[in-house]
DNA sequence: TATGAATGAGTTTTCATTCAT
DNA sequence: GATGAATGAAAACTCATTCAT
C-alpha cells in the first residue's frame, strides 16, 4: 500500500513537472502551487524560498538520475564488457529522463540556466553523474573498446548531450522509446567502438 | 527610405548575444539595450515587442545557421559520398554554433522554450532545417552508408542533440575546437555506418 | 474557572519585550510567539489579535509605569517638599523604564507609533500618568519652587521626553543607572527651580 | 525664483513626511509615492530600494539638523558664553525639528529602530552631531558654567532626549513655539549651570 | 532617432489569521 | 490547550511598454 504523498512531496513534484516544462525563468510559483492544489503563499510552509524549492528539485533530480543509472549497472552480470555497460547507461539515462522522472528531466533541461547560487549546491552531485560517465568511458577504452582517435572527454559531451536533449524533442506518440532507446544504443557503441563490432 | 542598418542590427547582435548567454525568459530589454549602447524604448523604434525582436534574432539564427551549413556543403566536391556530407555538416553546425554566431547559439539553446507564438513563426525555417538533415541521411541510407538498424528520425534527433547540447558546456580554454570537431564527425560517421568505415 | 495564568503572561512578557526592543511595527507574532516557547496559533487562544495583546501590553506598561511611580511618591514622608517629589518620580519613572519593566520600556518607546485604535483605548491610563506629573508641577509652582518664566505644559513634555528618550541610548555597560538618575535629578530640580537651589 | 522641485526631491520629501508621522516600518512606498503624486514603481525610477530612499532621506535630515545648528551658531558673537551657545543649539535643534523640516523629524523620531545596514551608513553624520553636542557641554564645563555634579553624557542624553521627543507630543495648535522653545532654554540653562543664573 | 519619465501587470515574499485536530 | 497546515491581504520589487519631447 502506498502512502499517500505528502503535500510537501506533492509540491516537489509538482515544481518538478513545471521546471521540466517550462525551465527555470518561466517557472512561476503560482503555477507550482496551483498543480499542488495550493495557493502560493503554502510553498513558504515548506521551502524557504523559491530558490530553495528548485534546489530541491534539481538536488532529487540528480539524484535519481545517478542512481537509476547506477542501479541498472549494478544489476549488470559480470562478464558484460564496457561498451555493453555504456549501452546499459544510455537506456537508463533516457529512460529516467523521458519517462520516469520528470525531476531528472528538470535537472537536464535546467542545469545550464541555473543560477550560481543553485548551481553550486549542485556541484558536487553533478561531478559525481559526470565521473561515472568518465568512468564508463576510461573503463572501455582501457578494454581497448573505443577508437584510439575518439577524444574521450568531447565524446562524453557528445554522448550526454544527444541523450540530454531528448527532452526537446521526444514525444512518446511519435515513436516508442524502446526504438528510441535501442537506435541510440547502436548509435553509442558503433560511434565509439573499435571495428568490427560484433552484435 | 530604409532605417539606419547599423543600429538595429546592433540591437539584433545584442540580443542574440543575450539571449545565447542567459536564455529566453532571463533576457531582458534593459540588458539588450545596455549591450547595444541605447536606453531601453529604443529597442521599440525598431522592434515592435521584446517578442518581435527576439522573433527575428531567432529567424536570423535558423538562416545562419542552414545557410553556413548548406554553403559548406555546395562547396564539397561532387564525388563525396553522403556519409562525407553528414561529417561536413557536423563540422559546420559545430563551427557556427560554437565559434562564429550568437544568433545560432541563441537558436539552439532556446529553441525548445520559446513561447508558443515565436515557436510559430520560425515553423517554417526550423523545418528547413531539419529537412535538410533529413535528407543527408536519407541520401546516406539509400547510398547504403547506414546501417539498416538505425531509426533515422531518432538518429537525427540524437546528432542534432550532441551538437546542439556543446555550448552548454564546450569551453574554448578546455579544447580546441578542430579536435571536438574531428571527434564529433569520428562518432556520427562510426555510430551510423556500415561497417567498415573507411578513413 | 480561569485559564491558566502562566502562559498568558508568558505571552504578554514575551510581547512586552519584542515591543521594547523591536518597535510597534516590527513586533511579528511569530517573535513573540517564539519568546514565549510556543507556536503563533497558540496566542490566538489567549488574545483576540495581535491588536489585542499589544493593546493589553501597553495598557499594563502605562499602569506598572504609573503605579511605580505612585508607590515611590507614596513611600515619602510628608514633609518632602514638591521638588522633592517630583525628583523622586523622575528616578521611579527611569528606573522602572530603565530595569524593572519591558512592559514600560514599551510603552515610552512606541506610545507615538501605536495606531488610532490602542491609543483610544490607552486614552484614560495616559491621561492620569500625564496628570500625575501635571499634578507634581503644579504642586511645586504652587509653592513657588518652580521659576515664573518656565511654562508647565512645556516643562512636563521637556522633563517626561528626557526620561522616555532614555531606553534609546541608555546602556547599562556604559554608566551606573545611578549616576545617571542622579544626575537626571539635579538637571530637573535646577532646571526647574527658583534660585538658589539649597542641595 | 524658485526651481520647481524634481520628482526626485518630491519622493524625498513625501517619504520623510511619512517617515516623521508613521515611523520607519509603517512607512509603505505605496504611501510615500500617493504623496509625491506617483505610482509605487516610479520610485524605483529614482532609487534603488526602498532602504536606499529611507537611507537618503535620514542623510539629508542629519545633515539639515547639523547644518541648522551649526549654523546658528556660526551667527552668534563671539563674546557669547559657551552656556549662550548651548541655548542657541537647542533654539535650532527644537527649531529645525518641530518647524523647518520632516527630514529632521524623520531622523530624530527613527534613528533607534533602522535596521542595522542603513544606522551604519548614518553612523558618521550621527557622531558628527553627537560631537558636537558634547563639544558644547565640554566647552562650558570649562568655562565653569556646569556644575560639578553634573554627568556630561547623561546630560547629553537628557537634553538631547528632551528635545527629540518634542515631536512626539508637540502640536503647533497647542501652543507657540517661541514659548515652548524659551522654556526649553530655560530648563537647560539652570539645569546645568552653576549658580546663580545670569538672564 | 532616441530618451527621460512613468506605469500596469505580475512575481516573490511576509504575516496575521483561521481551523481541524 | 496547542499546533500543523493553509490562506488572504498586502508589501517590495521587476519589467515590458508607452509617450511626450
Amino acid at each position: 500500500m502506498e502512502t499517500a504523498p505528502t503535500t510537501r512531496s506533492r509540491l516537489l513534484a509538482a515544481a518538478a513537472k513545471i521546471l521540466s516544462e517550462k525551465g527555470y525563468s518561466s517557472t512561476r510559483l503560482t503555477d507550482i502551487a496551483e498543480q499542488a492544489g495550493l495557493r502560493t503563499p503554502a510553498v513558504y510552509y515548506y521551502f524557504a524560498s523559491r530558490e530553495a524549492l528548485i534546489a530541491e528539485v534539481m538536488k532529487v533530480g540528480q539524484l535519481r538520475l545517478r542512481e537509476h543509472v547506477e542501479s541498472a549497472l549494478a544489476a549488470l552480470p559480470e562478464r558484460k564488457t564496457p561498451m555493453d555497460r555504456i549501452c546499459t547507461a544510455v537506456q537508463a539515462h533516457l529512460q529516467v529522463e523521458l519517462q520516469l522522472s520528470d525531476f531528472a528531466t528538470a535537472v537536464t533541461r535546467n542545469i545550464g540556466q541555473l543560477p550560481q547560487a543553485i548551481q553550486e549546491r549542485l556541484r558536487n552531485d553533478g561531478i559525481a553523474y559526470i565521473a561515472l560517465w568518465r568512468g564508463l568511458l576510461e573503463d572501455a577504452r582501457e578494454a581497448r573498446e573505443i577508437r584510439p582517435d575518439v577524444d574521450l572527454r568531447a565524446a562524453r559531451m557528445l554522448v550526454m548531450g544527444a541523450l540530454n536533449w531528448m527532452p526537446e524533442w521526444w514525444d512518446e506518440r511519435q515513436g516508442s522509446i524502446t526504438e528510441t532507446v535501442s537506435t541510440a544504443q547502436s548509435i553509442v557503441r558503433h560511434g565509439l567502438s573499435t571495428l568490427p563490432v560484433r552484435e
